[in-house]
DNA sequence: CGTTCATGTAATCGACGATAACAGCATCGG
DNA sequence: CCGATGCTGTTATCGTCGATTACATGAACG
């Protein structure tokens, strides 16, 4: 094996299981048997040898998720893009902050990479006529946006314990990049956004209304009745 | 002056000026003329002085903006907020990256005011009806979209050297959790007329959801205590 | 055989976060 | 007035880290 892919190697499995989220040169050279100037001959820096630790990484993944790739609808390809970025940093917190939080000067490949894949599959929905807004607009929008919840979700898990966000901000950036879709959602799913918004409304004044007309038991039954209402499920409509 | 106080003032002008995005205590310590254990036993650690620094930036910031506060819409709050938010950390990149990038195992304060901020407009909003989701996961939505394209502009300006996505992605979030139409602007009895909506809603859904979560009992109980809301006061006469 | 160049090693530099140890000095109860 | 207590300031130092210098080794090549 060559010398440089087993430093890389070393370097990512501590990556991975460091606890601060970085490694020391240090610790990287004792692990792999080599001395200092052996690797900064190999990487030039620190800088160089996270660089390229972060690629091993993302590559690793990639291949892994190679097999479900360009589906036939890019639509869904947008989607499980998504998806596959945001399960990315949750495997590998460490390797995606120094991708995408400051601290590396230079952009890694895997960041370029990575936009790539997006501007690709945003230009095969422009060519299908399914773009509201150009593909360099939209490949911004959805990285900064993808890169923002992953982020909180790594970052600051107490603040984000619930990964569904994920999904709502996708959802929301999607809808407002996208023409409206070939089958209209808009039929069962309004019934429900009605409800959920009504429901919304009484929970969030249940306590400002004076005079209170709930004792506080009552009104912790009521809140949480309330809160049953939406998840039950509507027919779903043929589909 | 508080000798506390000046080692902050200090510490926050050599922050803005940092090209590095961050700053040695020794710096900080010579420019404010004391020695090092005088910070040490003044913030603990470096982490202390930098906590309260950007927390001292950040209420700086927000001083000067709080003339522009609590609009009659919080709509347009709402709008101002992201627009604050972003402009925030274009202003101070670099202690706008230690609120939100990995690096400060505390949150600072001001990252847990800007998030009380951002829910008080969001649980103004569902008062009068206007979320289409919960206010919980509709301030995470909001949240890490907004740092998402912030810590784009500020980390990566030459992929993201159009700050105008900022914009498309405010209205594209704000799309989704808002309703439709502002539409009728009644004044004050805008409140009382979301709720009477909202419980006409829910108790035309009542016979309709299925599974049926409530027993009949339930379902009557729940139906009595909806009719009950609206006939309840306004919350805060005066404003 | 001597030159050259790549590879490996020991030792070290400078910056940094953090702390120990000590000195000055004020306050306060006796 | 005095000693104890506790805060403040200073010097010196420790351990870690990124990065480098200087030197040794060995193979390739003319």
């Amino acid at each position: 094996m060559n010398a440089r892919a087993t430093v890389i190697s070393v370097a990512a499995r501590l990556l991975d299981e460091s606890a601060t989220g970085d490694v020391s040169t240090r610790a990287v050279c004792e692990a792999a048997g080599i001395q200092q100037p052996v690797l900064y001959r190999l990487f030039g820096d620190k800088e160089g040898l996270l660089s390229s630790t972060v690629d091993h990484i993302w590559d690793q993944y990639l291949e892994s998720k190679r097999q479900a790739e360009k589906s036939a609808d890019p639509v869904v390809d947008l989607r499980s893009g998504w998806d596959s970025h945001t399960a990315f940093a949750l495997t590998h917190p460490n390797a995606y902050k120094l991708m995408f939080a400051p601290g590396l000067r230079t952009v890694p490949q895997a960041v370029e990479e990575a936009i790539r894949i997006l501007r690709d599959v945003l230009n095969r929905l422009a060519a299908e006529g399914r773009l509201r807004v150009p593909p360099q607009p939209a490949t911004q929008m959805v990285m900064a946006a993808n890169t923002g919840i992953a982020l909180a979700l790594v970052t600051r898990p107490t603040l984000y314990p619930d990964q569904g966000v994920s999904t709502l901000v996708r959802d929301a950036i999607h809808r407002a990049i996208l023409v409206e879709a070939p089958g209209a959602e808009s039929g069962g799913s309004a019934v429900r956004d009605a409800r959920t918004s009504a429901v919304t409304t009484l929970r969030a004044s249940l306590g400002e209304l004076t005079p209170e007309p709930f004792t506080p038991v009552e009104a912790a039954l009521l809140d949480q009745w309330l809160t049953q209402i939406p998840h039950s499920g509507e027919p779903e409509p043929g589909e």
